[in-house]
DNA sequence: TACATAACATACAGAAACGAACAAAAACAG
DNA sequence: CTGTTTTTGTTCGTTTCTGTATGTTATGTA
């Protein structure tokens, strides 16, 4: 059985039966118990379920604390992402005109950034709210609304960004290769992403260090186009790029 | 059992029941004492109910939370919300294109509104979120992000509903008055609720009966350029207008 | 007040679940 | 075919969860 195929047959489980454990799993799908651990850990960071102590939950049986920031921080690599925005929130300097993308890191950055008199464009709406909460300038592009990121996309939001001139932007990543670049698996996001990098001056991409050597399956920039933040601990290869800045 | 499944098999128990024991709990659910006390601080420190001696209470029996304000507005008249919203929400039918106007009583028309193929401008964004969740194809406007509606106002919202044409649109207000109209504080927010209108076919003013003969800074309808849909209890000044439906 | 009982918190140990590391197998590229 | 990369399975030390035991705190009663 071909890897994605199992994942679909995992998420259809956890659906249909609202929850699963590990061990059920084992019976209803011929694989180790390590590699059904795997499976659940990336469909997390996917957000295809909720995984919890023994198993996994589906997205609408799961109970989400109306917090974001709490689910937020029960994520995967939390430590390094938290490294990798408190660094981005210190890139943020008065009079910015600033493209925030969706995503868990970015979201992360807004906690730290003590900077005042700065404007934020973003797709995503808890960043927005989060945004004008901590009193902000905040505008939000119009488009297709999408439940799983709670983010728009599409032909409008494209073009709603042709308005703004970003002086920086911070992005998110699903993987980082030199060869392919920066890629993410939604074709409609990459370019919203792809198009806000155009727009913007200085472009920063934010990724803890297990997105690194990923390839999804749409590039919306190249490896030399931005800068990169990221963890200590990433691989050797990555190194002695003037573009790559590891943090903490 | 997983534990999260556990702890939502509590939650619905005390919700069920207003309060429950732990020895209670005991019969219900299979696990010790020692492992539903764990949960029940757990679920106490996450805010899903309140730990008392004994046992627990539901979160909304015991006493309010510290609500924000949209919380507080959106418990006044809640039954006469609802009954609007209920009424509204039967009047949305098949291939409708929809503008959903930020607002408590708007947003509970999302959880009565049973036809499907149905397409949503908004520009709330807890309506997109709730619309987006439900299915619906949902659209939301760019703009200034206001933090205290959770809503885009401004020039750039406005110019964004340009490109629609709406079948039926539905709209929160703040006054009613047969000389001045519809009505709201907040001058950005009627603007739009102004262009909203110019672009829609059929327009539904929701209102509970503490609005009418109210009148606030801004008009951003006349009287008789709307429909609008209020409770049985609306003051007899009122009565006798072709365009006052009266509900339950 | 003193006492009895129920509720509670803490400590501890066994069990289950987990992640990391490594080895084997499969898929892939040249 | 050979070497490399990716995926998978196994092992093992660590963490988390759960139940029992024990001592402490609250509640009600005399």
């Amino acid at each position: 059985m071909l890897g994605e195929e199992r994942h679909n047959t995992i998420v259809n489980l956890v659906e249909q039966y609202g929850s699963i454990t590990v061990q059920e799993l084992m019976n209803h799908v011929d694989a180790s118990e390590s590699t059904l651990r795997r499976d659940l850990n990336i469909l997390d960071s996917e957000g295809r379920l909720i995984k919890v102590h023994g198993g996994a939950m589906a997205k609408t049986t799961a109970y989400q604390t109306t917090d974001d920031d709490v689910n937020i921080r029960k994520s995967l690599n939390i430590e390094e992402k938290i490294a990798v925005a408190r660094y981005a929130a210190g890139l943020v300097s008065k009079n910015d005109i600033i493209f925030l993308d969706a995503g868990t890191t970015t979201e992360l950055m807004i906690d730290y950034i003590m900077e005042s008199d700065v404007m934020f464009v973003t797709n995503a709406m808890t960043h927005a709210k989060k945004l004008a909460q901590k009193g902000f300038e905040t505008y939000v592009l119009a488009g297709r609304f999408k439940s799983l990121t709670e983010s728009v996309v599409g032909e409008e939001t494209i073009m709603g960004l042709d308005k703004y001139n970003f002086t920086k932007g911070f992005f998110g990543t699903n993987g980082v290769t030199v060869k392919n670049g920066f890629t993410t698996p939604d074709i409609k996001e990459a370019l919203v992403k792809k198009k806000a990098i155009e727009k913007t001056k200085e472009v920063y991409i934010l990724s803890d260090s297990s997105k690194f050597s990923q390839i999804s399956a749409v590039t919306f920039g190249k490896f030399d186009e931005a800068r990169i933040i990221t963890c200590k601990n990433v691989d050797n290869s990555f190194r002695g790029y003037k573009n790559v800045m590891e943090v903490e």
